[in-house]
DNA sequence: GTCAAATAGTTTGCATGCAAAGTTATTTTG
DNA sequence: CAAAATAACTTTGCATGCAAACTATTTGAC
């Protein structure tokens, strides 16, 4: 930033604040049809993807906050929540009590083929934007966020 | 978005959910300094803003609204804080009584010169990134957003 | 082996963001 | 002009994000 003043520092900071909270409520009543919130279906993601892979069938508490970079005190709400709608279960390690492995219920496995109409539906609110400018977006977040 | 499977979707719309809180915790430890949360911020620049144009003294909470593009539900909430730190003062309007116009107190106004620093502050995390991509980011946030 | 760190999570308190319902004042309609 | 529709906020309830304090285990150092 060349000129340090506070208009100019509203402008970028005040973007995310408002592109990210905009973003979120496009995403809220398409994941509305599958009762989660956004950071809920965040952690469903990781989830999926780790089935998808099949390396393992459950991840650990902390794992899936590092791959969601979600703090581990809200993940634990969000997982006493995700459990109630029995999309995931929860249990002690064998090895470490200290740790808790997560994994997907049949029910949450299930929601999988409808999740994957999701980007299709949150894709088309950014028709106006081209492949460039994803790239370059892209880009520029990967180097904010890794500079941060 | 050219592939819309999960995996892709969680990359930038991920990406904006961490670069936001990142952002946000990076404000945090600074606007303490000056007992501010970071939507509170926004609203004393949308004030100091208004008040350096000298057009008028006070905005309409509304007004506040459209600016900074905060919730009337959540900045009623704000305002209050703003008001028992006594850097805000809230009066019904004259004219129009639903309406209430907010003004800085004279120790919000002192504020601003603390404020100042706060930009600088901030352009520090950011010395990585130079001119061109905070021109380029700019554009592109301001297209997501307006479109969104 | 035992007691002091370090780990992995949970809980709590505070500040939002947001939808939805409620309140008060002003306009618009018939 | 009285009832209905608007407007401008406020309040409430729910879900986080995050710092800080707390709990239960496991490791490590001696």
């Amino acid at each position: 930033m060349q000129k340090h003043d506070l208009q100019l520092d509203i402008q970028l900071c005040h973007k995310f604040y408002v592109a990210t909270n905009a973003i979120t409520r496009l995403y809220r009543p398409i994941l509305k049809e599958l009762e989660l919130t956004y950071p809920q279906y965040l952690v469903m993601i990781v989830l999926w993807e780790q089935y998808r892979n099949n390396e393992t069938i459950s991840l650990k508490i902390s794992e899936i906050s590092k791959v969601s970079k979600m703090d581990l005190g809200a993940l634990s709400l969000i997982l006493n929540k995700l459990t109630s709608k029995n999309y995931v279960s929860i249990s002690v390690d064998n090895l470490d009590h200290r740790i808790k492995n997560v994994s997907l219920t049949s029910h949450g496995l299930k929601l999988y083929k409808q999740a994957q109409l999701v980007p299709t539906k949150i894709g088309e609110h950014f028709s106006h934007m081209d492949q460039n400018d994803f790239a370059a977006l892209n880009e520029l977040m990967k180097k904010i966020i890794h500079n941060i």
